[in-house]
DNA sequence: GGATGTGAAGTAGTTCACAGCC
DNA sequence: GGCTGTGAACTACTTCACATCC
C-alpha cells in the first residue's frame, strides 16, 4: 500500500531475508572501505554466519546482480541492497527519553544511519530538557512534537504507552520500543520491540544446553530482534507484557 | 554436553520457541503480579503476538503442564519456563565498557534478571575507572578479570576483538556483543550480536513496503534478536562486519 | 462446556545439486 | 575453471482440526 517505489518493485522479500540484508550491507561497506571491488557469496556467508546458498537466494530476490564465475561487484551490491531497504529515502526519527539508553543511541555512530535523520529529542526531566545532545537541544515532551516517521521510546515502562499515544497522534508511523512493555497502537502503525534481557536469556539457554553454535557448526540462526506488532481490530494489544 | 540438569531434560526446544519463552515468562509474571492465578493459551497469544496454537505447542515442549478446559496455572507455568531457560542457575556477568550503553544496561531493572548477577564492571577510561555504577566500582580492564560466565561488550568496534580475546582467556563462555563488529572466538564460545540499527532498518523496510503488520493482521513474526555465531575450524569468523 | 495436547496438513525457509554463463 | 541463479528435495515451523480430559 501507499506510494510505490519508482520502478521494479522486487518480489516481496521473506522476513528472514529482510533481517539479513542489513548484515550483508555492513559487510559490503566494510569491504568497500578497505578498497575491495568484488565479493562472492561464500565470503559474505562466512562473515554473516549463513551458507553461501542462502546468500545467493537472498540476493537473487533483489534481481540479477551477480556475475557467474566472478561473484558480485561491491558497488552494485551496495546500491541494490540500499534500494531494497529504502536507504535512499530519508526519514525523520525522534527519540523520547534521554537517559543512558537514549543518549547511547543518539551518540552512536551506528544507530542513525542509512536514511535515518534525527529530527528531535524529547524528555520530561527538567534537568535534561534544554541540554544539548548529539547536536540537538532536548525539548520538553509536553510541548509540540516534530514531524517524523519513526519514534524511538527509551522511557520507563510505565510511561511507554503515554509516549506512544502522543507520538502516534503527532503522525509517527513506526515505533521502536525499548521499554519492556506492551503498547497499543491504532491499525497501521508498526511497533518493534527490543529487549536486551531476552537476548541474554537466549544466550544462557544455549550455554546451559550445549545447543546452538557450540557443536562446532559454522552457521546459525539469525533472526529479527524483537517482535513486530500492530493493531488488532480496535486497539492493538499484540505484544508482550 | 556438559552438566545435565537434574531430571527430565525436555526434548530440545526449537529456536523460535526458545525466543518466545522469555516473552511468555514476562506475561506470566505480569499476571502473577496482578494477582491472577490462571491464564489460557489464547490470552498468552494475544499478548505475545502469536497464535494460541503456537503457544500450546511451545508449552507442550516443556512437558504436560496445562489443564484441559481450564488453561494453565500461572505458578506452574512460571516455574517450568524458568527451569527450561535455566533461570534457576545463577551465573556471573561482566560488562566491559561503561559509556552510555553499558550504564544503561547495568542500571536497567530489566537487563540483569533471571539468574544473571553482575560480577564486575571494566573500562579503560581513567575518568570512569574507580567510579561506582550500579553498586560496583569500575575496574581497569588491563587488570585481573573476575570469573564469570557471560561477558557483555559495550566498547567501540575497534576494541571489540581485543576485549573478546581477554574475556575468553579469562574463562568467559558466552559473549553478548553490542559493537557492530565481527569477533572471532575459539570453538565452544557462543557469541550473540545485538545491533540497533538493524532493527531500525527492518522497521523502515516494513513502513516503506506496507508489509508486515500493516495489513491489519494481529499476529506477526517474532524472532531472535541478533545473530548467533561461534567458531569455525580454527577461529570463528561467522558473523557480520 | 471448554481448553489442552497433538496427529495431520500446510507453509515457509533452507540446502542440495547442477545447469548456465562468464 | 569458477561462481551465480534456481528447480527440486528437504527440513523446520506453523496452523488446522479434533480427540481427550478436566
Amino acid at each position: 500500500m501507499g506510494a510505490v517505489t519508482t520502478r521494479l518493485r522486487a518480489r516481496k522479500l521473506s522476513e528472514p531475508t529482510i533481517s539479513r540484508l542489513p548484515i550483508y550491507q555492513r559487510i559490503v561497506e566494510g569491504w568497500i572501505a578497505r578498497g575491495q571491488t568484488r565479493i562472492d557469496s561464500r565470503q559474505i556467508g562466512e562473515l554473516a554466519g549463513v551458507t553461501a546458498t542462502t546468500v545467493r537466494r537472498d540476493l537473487a530476490g533483489l534481481g540479477t546482480l551477480g556475475t557467474r564465475g566472478a561473484g558480485y561487484e561491491l558497488g552494485v551490491l551496495s546500491a541494490r541492497i540500499a534500494e531494497a531497504l529504502g536507504h535512499d529515502r530519508h526519514y525523520g526519527v525522534v527519540v523520547v527519553g534521554l537517559g543512558n539508553l537514549g543518549r547511547a543511541l543518539v551518540n552512536s555512530s551506528n544507530f542513525l544511519i542509512r536514511g535515518a535523520q534525527l529530527s528531535a529529542l524529547y524528555d520530561n526531566d527538567p534537568h535534561v530538557v534544554g541540554s544539548e545532545i548529539a547536536g540537538h537541544v532536548v525539548e520538553p515532551f509536553d510541548g509540540p512534537i516534530a514531524a517524523a516517521t519513526v519514534g524511538v521510546i527509551c522511557v520507563p515502562s510505565a510511561a511507554a504507552q503515554a509516549v506512544a499515544d502522543r507520538l502516534v497522534a503527532a503522525g509517527i508511523r513506526g515505533l521502536l520500543n525499548f521499554a519492556p512493555q506492551v503498547i497499543s497502537v491504532p491499525l497501521g502503525t508498526a511497533v518493534h520491540y527490543v529487549d536486551f534481557s531476552i537476548e541474554l536469556q537466549i544466550l544462557m539457554y544455549h550455554l546451559n544446553n550445549g545447543t546452538g553454535p557450540l557443536g562446532g557448526g559454522v552457521l546459525h540462526s539469525l533472526g529479527i530482534a524483537a517482535s513486530n506488532a500492530s493493531s488488532m481490530s480496535k486497539n492493538a494489544e499484540a505484544s508482550w507484557h
